[in-house]
DNA sequence: GCCGTTTTCGGCCCGACTGTTTTCAGTCG
């Protein structure tokens, strides 16, 4: 079982645990253990087999040999006996705004509700108001979270929070009593997915702030003297919080998180005799509180270098700003060029003259034209003859753009279900790189899709592995591969791993990028733009994936002048 | 269940808000 399986099951099995009432604790080292192993570089079978499993904080005998048991079985008795006593629908049930482990054991106990379906006949038969601990408003909640759960499913992809977001700030912006408003949460470190959106306000008083954004919301969840949360018209929740100028690094950090971040500075904080919060940071030996108008104040406080937000997971990242040893982040002014360009000759929305012009644009000194090939017939791929065709237009465009930008003419191919590319070697050949991709059959068995992935890349024209896994955030599963033989592989034959920029893709994931950056691997960050207006936020989602997964200026191949990328990453003489 | 150079037992981050309560439990982040 791999570690996303493994993670899966310890967080189940800490979830039952709490639906069961046990000691939250418990629970909670579950499921703090399940993070752990979710944002490992290696897989728990290699250090099970090295036996440095123990050396990991938070994993200890017990929570090892269940690991062990999944690792060799694929199962794990203790979370099948606990599945037996507890109705799976209860899972479904607390991921309901408002309802949570305790109250659900109370629907199951008291009313035998199993499943949300449940949850809803007793609401509007009014059997939940009457519960001891709920009520009328507490009923109409848990009706209003299911209906709003069916149509949305609780979370959104990150480009799209952002740009709610950005909007809902800029108006913030423009409030006088706002000194400062910034996003923060799960929004600010890049999560691929988002439940809600964090904003944070300083002001000297709330009371302004608190009017306007109610004033301006379609609907308010909850209001209170310094918070308000509401919902935009189309469905996204946003929290506002408003903190005094001087608290606004604390709370900045504290409501940036994540969750586990927090916990480990304020451990740290304690260590070195203060008390963190978020609005101070106070010596627990009395006295007067540290002021921390800005982030680097907190961290300066705790002898830690500032940790990018996008590094804030508690994933090693603290030692590093501890030792001075923090790696400088790729940067979206770094790039010099991205590859992954569509144009309306398969599924693009814009002309090769509008794509490049975009690529002029956005500041870069190269672009690569790579639309599909004959095998994505979906997406009117090009087969060998309308690629020679395109090279010529390409050609002709080059000499009308002269210095203004390098253009390489490549093709991203797919990846057959057997193996290899879909297109002859001579055209592939001529071409000045090949990304290769899946896009078909994705849910193969893991050692087919190992072999199917190997033989692309072991395929002397292949410069890129493009998304590797296919997934499509909040919708499919990526495909299932072994990933270690593949970075092998990639390594040995010079394959640069993409990391994809489209919203629902940002593929490799940041936790495949660690590994690859470890390993020594070339990466590259690309738009895969369909459009111009996709091409600047494009690449900006694929740097920030980057940046999540710890990438620097060095491990991002594309961030080398034209002429070097174009001799060292894609073998051209001239 | 995990952790400990003050601890092998007794802690485990902590505050805002809601809805239900007669002072607080549950949820959330």
């Amino acid at each position: 079982m791999d570690n996303s399986g493994i993670a899966g099951a310890l967080e189940e099995y800490a979830t039952l645990l709490e639906l069961k009432g046990e000691n939250q604790f418990r629970a909670r080292a579950y499921s703090s253990a399940a993070r752990t192993i979710r944002s490992l570089e290696e897989e728990c079978s290699s250090l099970l087999a090295e036996g440095r499993f123990t050396k990991i904080r938070g994993i200890g005998e017990s929570i090892e040999s269940k690991i062990k048991e999944l690792c060799d079985t694929g199962k794990l008795k203790a979370l099948e006996d606990l599945r037996a006593a507890i109705p799976r629908g209860l899972l479904e049930l607390i991921r309901i705004q408002g309802l949570g482990p305790k109250k659900a054991k109370v629907l199951w106990e008291e009313l035998k509700v199993q499943s949300i379906e449940d949850l809803k006949k007793a609401c509007q038969e009014g059997k939940v108001a009457v519960l001891k601990g709920f009520g009328e408003k507490t009923q109409a909640h848990f009706l209003e979270g299911i209906e709003r759960l069916s149509t949305t499913h609780g979370r959104v992809l990150l480009a799209y929070a952002r740009a709610t977001a950005d909007a809902f700030v800029a108006r913030l912006r423009k409030i006088k009593a706002a000194k400062r408003v910034e996003i923060a949460g799960s929004t600010r470190r890049g999560k691929e997915s988002v439940q809600d959106v964090d904003v944070l306000v300083a002001a000297d008083h709330a009371e302004p702030i608190m009017e306007a954004v109610r004033k301006a919301a379609p609907e308010v969840i909850a209001t209170g003297p310094t918070k308000t949360s509401i919902r935009t018209e189309d469905g996204l929740q946003i929290d506002v919080r408003v903190v005094k100028p001087k608290e606004f690094g604390a709370a900045w950090t504290y409501f940036t998180g994540s969750k586990e971040f927090n916990i480990a500075i304020r451990q740290l904080a304690l260590e070195k005799g203060y008390s963190l919060n978020e609005y101070t940071l106070s010596p627990i030996a009395g006295g007067d509180a540290i002021p921390c108008p800005t982030e680097e104040d907190v961290f300066r406080a705790l002898d830690l270098r500032w940790v990018p937000p996008e590094m804030r997971e508690n994933a090693g990242e603290i030692r590093l700003a501890q030792e001075d040893k923090l790696p400088r982040l790729v940067e979206r002014e770094d790039l010099r060029g991205v590859l992954h360009v569509h144009t309306t000759e398969s599924d693009g929305k814009d002309t090769l003259e509008k794509m490049v012009q975009s690529a002029i644009d956005s500041g870069f000194e190269f672009v690569g034209i790579s639309d599909h090939s004959k095998a994505a017939f979906y997406a009117h791929g090009l087969d060998e003859e309308r690629i020679a065709r395109q090279a010529e237009a390409i050609e002709r465009l080059r000499s009308k753009v002269g210095k203004k930008i390098r253009i390489f003419h490549g093709v991203e191919a797919d990846i057959l279900p057997g193996g290899g590319v879909d297109l002859e070697q001579k055209t592939l050949e001529s071409l000045d790189f090949v990304i290769a991709s899946i896009h078909s059959q994705f849910t193969m068995e893991k050692d087919k899709m190992t072999k199917r992935v190997l033989s692309a890349l072991e395929h002397p024209c292949v410069t890129v592995f493009g998304h590797p896994t296919a997934r499509q955030i909040l919708g499919r599963e990526g495909a299932a591969f072994d990933w270690e033989k593949v970075f092998e592989s990639a390594k040995k034959n010079d394959v640069a791993i993409e990391i994809n920029g489209q919203p629902a893709r940002l593929d490799a994931d940041w936790v495949h990028v660690r590994r690859a950056r470890s390993l020594g691997l070339k990466l590259m960050a690309n738009p895969d733009a369909h459009g111009v207006d996709e091409l600047p936020d494009y690449t900006e989602n694929a740097i920030r994936e980057a940046r999540r997964g710890w990438a620097t200026k060095d491990d991002l191949v594309n961030t080398r002048p034209a002429a070097r990328f174009a001799k060292e990453i894609l073998g051209l003489t001239s």
